[in-house]
Order: structure tokens, then sequence, then C-alpha cells
DNA sequence: GACTGGCACTCGGTACCTGCGAGTGCCAGA
DNA sequence: TCTGGCACTCGCAGGTACCGAGTGCCAGTC
């Protein structure tokens, strides 16, 4: 019917006022501001209607009505039109970007890029280990019985870990094991990189096999499990921006949740890099998060998604815009690490 | 005099009850919770003085008083005594630290540790690049024209770029170039490589001399520059804390200038390993730093810091405090850095 | 049957007032 | 030099009244 197309309507237009006005939007303000072609009495049955159904909700009973998070959903879900980038905006993704000097630069730039754009707290975590291959393995001597382990993946990740061995070793087998290890390790995943030990210790030469124990058992304890992911974070002061318009009484447990990084590394867990996800205040089922909305994609290319970044905000979010930089910014970082 | 004796003493009380209880604090209240000995009378007078010499200052005509910047000024350089850490402190340092797998892992618990300890903002720097020297040089083969250079510290940092390079380069010339590289730099100090590249070019054999003038270049111009100085930064949420009582209007400011890390590695430019540096409110001649303070220090042995660490926070803060948790996690990080 | 104009009603926010109490400065006396 | 007393100031909490935005409902119109 007509009918449920212009009730769909009314949502649309009470989501696109309320955010960008901050006020909870009232009949006669949403007649005058979208021509709807009805009289403020009709959009007030529309909105009751909308109401009963959880679209919307009052604060109180003198007040305009506020979208629910069912109400952003649906919003999200079917009413909101991808938003282009503008030129400026596409513009400054590239200028922000090039001239990074390595990963940590790339990151650390995409997250400040992210937040200005959106203005929201942005977040980019480090290609996850678990899904990179190894690229080379380098092995320092600190000392007679201490050894440095350098592993440089194909994303460009950089992890470095001590080894203290049992046996003084000298620069011969230093040599020999970087080389046996290059051999075993270049290539393989880190996931897979387990299954390769038995072979190399097999073939190895005998003096050198409880080395490679060693060696071995510390790069797969410390490096393929996933507390390794890493985040970098950015643009918290916007959280301060609203005052305590944005978020129920203080941001402090959203910082806090923020800064534990598990959170949002288990949402990071379920993006890909084809579409956008999108979770909407209680939709995150953690605490902290209610009241705020996360919107990430994964980045590098489709069928491999090296990682994921995202911004979080209220859930009085401008999603089209916010869904739309992150993508693009998403696409962009894949580009740039697929290169280097 | 006896007198002055006493106003100090006076305002030791103040900033102490105004910094526990965050109210301003009257002539009454002092008198009954610290024995001065005198009566609520005479407080008052020493209090008008102490006003007038610009050490305290009244929100309004009928509050107490509230110590001004010169004041806590005052109390940090001559009223504070040391404040030993509890054992369970201690114990806490000891436990946070403990495990730690690498340099970032090391900073980043640093980081928690302290802001923990403190309950502020806690800003780690990462070894200045500048102060360290190199412990091994990498170079790893992406493509034919294209290597990876990665350094590695003796203060544990890994450093990496990339560099293309004019002409394709065979597996050999790497080895060569590898073994040149370490030769001429390993035990330099960064500061000091940019002398060794002449030598290094003159005695290195022709065919290498074009590869090695890429490489040093790259690596002088982008691992020498200040720029290159990290920050990690944790309890942001802290800032929350107060609500709007700890800091005028609004944190986004402070939060952005955190963000920015250049003011605070201009002043953790400053510190040294000996002594702990204050800074309070104005005295940091930053806008957004006005009404925050800074408690740092370095950390290295004491004739080499390696890099600064601190606290940012309300001016009303314990000062004592956090002085001594800043100087004793300061002194843990640094053996354990030295050890690795 | 769908839409509209009108109307009574609700209720949060603001402004204003008032009384209370903490805290002060000053002064005379010990 | 210190102390007790006293008058004074002024922020804050609580109470009240008013205003206006917004609603729900109903009778009337196309």
């Amino acid at each position: 019917m007509a009918h449920d197309e212009r009730r769909l309507e009314v949502l649309r237009a009470i989501v696109q006022d309320y955010v960008s006005t901050n006020d909870p939007v009232g009949s006669k303000a949403l007649a005058e501001r979208h021509d709807l072609g009805v009289s403020p009495a009709t959009i007030r049955n529309d909105m009751a209607v909308l109401e009963e159904q959880g679209y919307i909700t009052q604060p109180h009973t003198s007040a305009g009505r506020v979208p629910t998070d069912k109400g952003y959903r649906l919003f999200v879900d079917r009413l909101s039109a991808v938003k282009p980038l503008s030129m400026a905006e596409r513009r400054a993704i590239e200028r922000f970007l090039d001239g990074a000097v390595d990963l940590h630069d790339v990151l650390s730039r995409t997250v400040r890029l992210l937040a200005q754009l959106t203005r929201q707290v942005a977040v980019v975590q480090y290609p996850t280990l678990s899904r990179s291959a190894v690229r080379h393995l380098e092995v320092v001597q600190l000392a007679a019985a201490r050894l440095m382990l350098v592993l440089i993946t194909d994303t460009g990740r950089v992890e470095q870990r001590i080894v203290d061995t049992p046996v003084d070793i000298d620069a011969d087998a230093v040599a020999e094991l970087r080389t046996l290890l290059n051999a075993a390790f270049v290539g393989v995943k880190l996931t897979d990189a387990g299954d390769k030990v038995p072979d190399l210790l097999e073939t190895a030469p005998p003096h050198l096999r409880g080395l490679i124990a060693t060696v071995s058992s510390t790069l797969l304890e410390t490096l393929v499990e996933p507390s390794e992911d890493r985040l970098v974070i950015g643009g918290t002061a916007n959280l301060a921006r609203g005052g305590a318009l944005d978020f129920p009484g203080t941001v402090r447990p959203l910082l806090e949740a923020l800064e534990e990084q598990v959170v949002v590394l288990r949402l990071m867990g379920q993006v890909d890099a084809s579409t956008v996800l999108v979770r909407i205040g209680e939709e995150n089922a953690h605490e902290a998060l209610t009241g705020a909305s996360f919107v990430s994609v994964g980045y590098g290319s489709p069928d491999r998604a090296l990682g994921g970044l995202g911004v979080v905000g209220p859930t009085r979010m401008d999603y089209p815009g916010n869904m739309a930089a992150v993508r693009a910014v998403a696409r962009y970082v894949g580009h740039l690490l697929a290169e280097s």
C-alpha cells in the first residue's frame, strides 16, 4: 500500500532530522521541512503506528519522537542510499595516506583520516597474523645463548621475540638456522606453520634439532595466538564533542572498552571486505557499547580480508556518510598494502 | 619566623584537603582536620596573606580557598615529601610488567600500569631513535628492484623501510649489502650514522656504491628525524572520571592535544632520568594543557635516558603519589629494557 | 475510508523567589 | 599575636508559576 510507503518515508525523515539537529522531532517540524504532502495530523497518526511497532519512541510525553535502535536498523537496511564521497573527501584520502613510510605509519594515518572524515572515533586493526604468510625470518644473536627472532609478514608486519636457548650457539649455527627456517617457513601462512615443524625437524642436521625445537615453539606460541591482534585507535576527542548529549551519562565505559581492545577485536573478527557491517546500540551485546554504533568493514582483497577498520559513535550518527567513508578508506588501504 | 612556617603548613593542608575532597576548603574545616594549634580566625588571617601572595584563591566570596598553580608549585617544590609506594603497588609493577614479550608489549603494559596506579592518563614514549644504537640491519628483497630494510636497535625498537632501487639487484648483491651495512653501522649511534657513510662508500666495491648511497640516504632521512618519536597513550577514560569537575568546560582540547602527540613529545624532550619533572597548569604554555599538570621522568640508565614516561591529569592531583609512581615505574622499565 | 483542522491536555524547561548555611573580614579584647 | 564574636556575602537547594512544544482524539470534509 501507499500507506506503508509513506510511513517509511516518515521514519526516514525522522532519522535524518534527528541526526542533524539532535532534537526530538515533532510532527509539525516534519511537515515543514519535508514535503510529505500530508498535514501534521496525518503524520501524527503515522508516528503513532511507528511507535507501536517499536521504530520510534518519545523521551517524554510532550516531546517529539526519537528513533529507536530498531528504527535505525530499518533505516540502514532499507532507507539509506549510499552517499557518494565528495571530491574533496576523495582527495583527502589520497593526500593523507600517500607518503606513508611503513605499516605503522599507514595505519596511524588511516585512523586519523577516518576520525577526521567521520568525526567519530576511528579504529583500525593491524593485519591479523593468522591470515598473513611469512615473508622472511631473521635471526639475530644477542648473546651466547640468546637470540632475537624477527618475523616479517607479507602484509608488512614485523614482529620480534627473544629466545633463550638451552646451550650456547656460534655464528655458523645462527646462519644455518636462519637458512633452514626461511627455507621451511617463507610463503607459509602462519596458521599452517605448525604443520611444517615435524618435517623441518626431520630434515635438519641433528646438532640443530634442539635449537630448532626451542625456536619454533616460541614462534608458534607467541605469534599464532589471537591475542597478538592489535588495534590503533584515534579521534577519541570526538566523544567529548556532543557533551553529554550523545551518550547517556558518561563516555567513560566506552573509553574503557575501547582501551580494552578485546571488545572491539571481537567485533572486528566478524567483518569481511565486501560488505559494510553496522551494529547498532544494543546489537553490540556489550554494556559499554549500548548507545553506541559500530560501522566496520574489512580491508584487503575481497577474498582475503587482512584486518578490519571502522568507526564507533553514538547511535545517532550519519550512517550513510560513515558507511561510505569507511568503505572508501578500506579500499584505499587495501590497495596500499597490496602494493608493498 | 615561625610565622611563615605555619603559613606554609596551612598551604600544605589546603592542598592536601582540596586534592582529596575536591571542595574549596575553609578555615574551620582546616582547623578541625589538621592540628595546626591555632584557631580558625588565625588561619583566616594566614589565608588572607596566602591569597595576597597568589598561592590560593576563592572561587567566590562565600566559598573556601583553592590552590592556584603557584600554590601547587610551592607545594611540589617545598612541601611535599616523597610518598613511598605501598607493597601492593610494588608487586603490581612487577606482576604487570613481567612476561612482556617484546618492546611494544613492555610499553603498552607500562602505560596500562601507570594509568591504573595513578588513575590518570599515562603517556610512554618509545625509546628515541636518536639516542639508540644499531644492533642489526637486515635487508630483505621484496622484488627485483625493491628492498625492505629492517633496523633493530639496542633498545629493542624495530623499524622497517621500503627502498626502491634504481636498478635490479640479485641475491648476492643483497647478501653483500647486508654484510657491508652491518659492518659499518652495528654499534653506531643513529645520530652518528651519517658520518660513517663516506667511509662506507669509499671502501665498498664499486658496483655496490649506487645501491649503498640510495639505501643509506633512506635510512638517514626517515629514521633520524625526530618525527619518528612515538608515544603510547592510555587511561584516557580517567579524564571522564571527575565529570566536568576536574576540567573547565570539556576534556576535548586535552584529548586532541594528546592525540596530536607533538605537544607531549616536546614536553618529553626535556626529561632526564634522575629527576621527576612536574609542569603545573599554565606552566605548560599550551592552551589545551591549561588546567592540566604533567608529571614525567626519563627511563633508562641515569646517564642515558632512552625516552620519557609520565602522567597527565588535572592540576588538582596527588603530586607526591604520582611522582612516586612515575619514578618507580620508570626505574623498572629501565631495568627491563637494559636486560634485553 | 483517508485526511485535516481544532482543541484540550500533558509535562519538561526556565525563570524567579526565598531561606539556609558555609565562609569570610574585621574588630575588640585577652 | 592570637582569639572569640558578629555582621555580611553569596552560592545553592527547594518550591512555585508559567510557557510552549507536542501530543491524542474527535468531528468534519473530500
